[in-house]
Parts: structure tokens; sequence; C-alpha cells
DNA sequence: CGGCATCCGATGCGATACTG
DNA sequence: CAGTATCGCATCGGATGCCG
């Protein structure tokens, strides 16, 4: 499949993935399901809490995750991926993939520089 | 195919194709082929020598352009995809593909609401 | 033609502290 | 527990001007 740039409409996938923490983020709610907002902050260690509420309301802005607010004492919110969410898949695969690719090839070009190239 | 977060190369993709231009760049060589610095500047017109240049050497040092220079006078640039950054081509798919869903899904979205939903 | 040097502003992200 | 409020900075990209 060839893109016509005219109508290309790649970035708005990139628009939507964009941001620190919202891969980490997605791939973790793919994994493992229906996640709470503290059990994200362990599983995205680095992230602070402003930050990834954030990310995760752009990412509900975007109808990507869910956000389920159950009023209960104390709070549960869990975020879990979209039906629509999940049409992202296709790309992350893709980026895992090439990912996986990219580690090896550097490994190989870097063993070459190694020797003198 | 289950991406397993512990060995998540996702954004290893991610870092190779950020930057404000370069999906325009790596697109409109996949379409075009070879091009040169000025092309690539009137195919993107937004884009300032400055940041171009910027955007262009960090696409060249992850070898997924190449950069061949011409020792005339004028002086003659071109640029190209690398064999490597072919393999590019399914992320930028994907990606596209699911931009033109998400065009229409928004469509839809934003009708609705004019409904008052 | 294909850049580079310099300055500058916006934005994204982080640190810290506090709250219903 | 699940956030919000404030502050601050670094990075990225834009504007402008100059050069081989």
């Amino acid at each position: 499949m060839k893109i016509v740039p005219d109508q290309c409409q790649v970035s708005q996938a990139m628009d939507v993935i964009i941001g620190k923490w919202k891969l980490a983020i997605l791939l973790h709610l793919l994994a493992h399901g229906p996640t709470r907002f503290g059990a994200l902050q362990r599983a995205v260690p680095a992230v602070t809490p402003k930050v990834l509420t954030q990310q995760l309301r752009e990412l509900e802005e975007e109808d990507i995750i869910n956000r389920n607010v159950y009023p209960e004492n104390p709070p549960k919110v869990e975020y879990d991926i979209s039906t629509y969410g999940q049409s992202l898949e296709p790309i992350l695969n893709a980026m895992h993939q090439w990912g996986l690719d990219h580690m090896a090839y550097k490994q190989t070009r870097d063993k070459k520089e190694d020797n003198g190239v």
C-alpha cells in the first residue's frame, strides 16, 4: 500500500500517542486489563501523579481509554483500554517488532564500528 | 501477538520517529525518492532550514536516511530513504490506516455530540 | 544551494506540597 | 486513594542573519 501524501493522516496517530508515558500506559493496560491509578503509578515508576493524570486525561479525551469511578471509600478509579483504543494495537505491534529489530541492528552496527569501520 | 512489557521495545521506534517533521520527511522520501534539501523545504513549507537540517541529521544518525553530497557548483545534496529506513514502512502504514479511521471516528462522534449526546 | 550561529519563546515534564 | 496546585526548568522548535 502506498501512502498518498495529500491525504496522509499519519500525524493523526502520532498526535494521539505522543506523550512521554502514553505508550507505557497503553501497553500496561493492554497486558494487564483494568488498572487503578495507584497501580499504574507503580507500573510506571518514574511518572508523577500530576503528569500521569495529564496523560490519562488526554487519552480519555480521544476515547482511547475509559475512566471508571467507583463511589466507594476509599475512592477507587480504574482505567482500561476502550474498544476503540484496541484499534491502536497494530501500530504498537509494528513499533514493537521494529524496536526488536532495531536493537539487533544497533548491536551489529556498533560491533562493526568497534572493528574500525 | 502479545507484547511482553519486560522486553518491550516500542519506545525504540518512538525515539527514532519523534520530531515535528520527521514523519513528513520520511513520507516524502518514500513517495518521491531522492530529494534535494531545497525541495524538501518546499515540500514541508513550515519548516525552517535549521530545524530541517536537525531532523535530517538525526534520521541520518539512525541510518534511516542517506545523505549524498555531489561536489558540484552550485552545491547539491540529496537525501533518500536507506534500505534500513524502509523497514519503517509497516509502522507508517499502520499509523496512516489508523489516522484515516480516526478521522472518520471523530466525524461520527462529533455529529453525535451536536445532537446532544 | 545548503547549510551554521545565535537568540528566544512555548510547551512538556518534574518536584514538592496539599486535599476531598 | 486519587488526585490538584504551584513553581520551575530543560528541551524543542522558530526567527533572523550570515557563510562557503
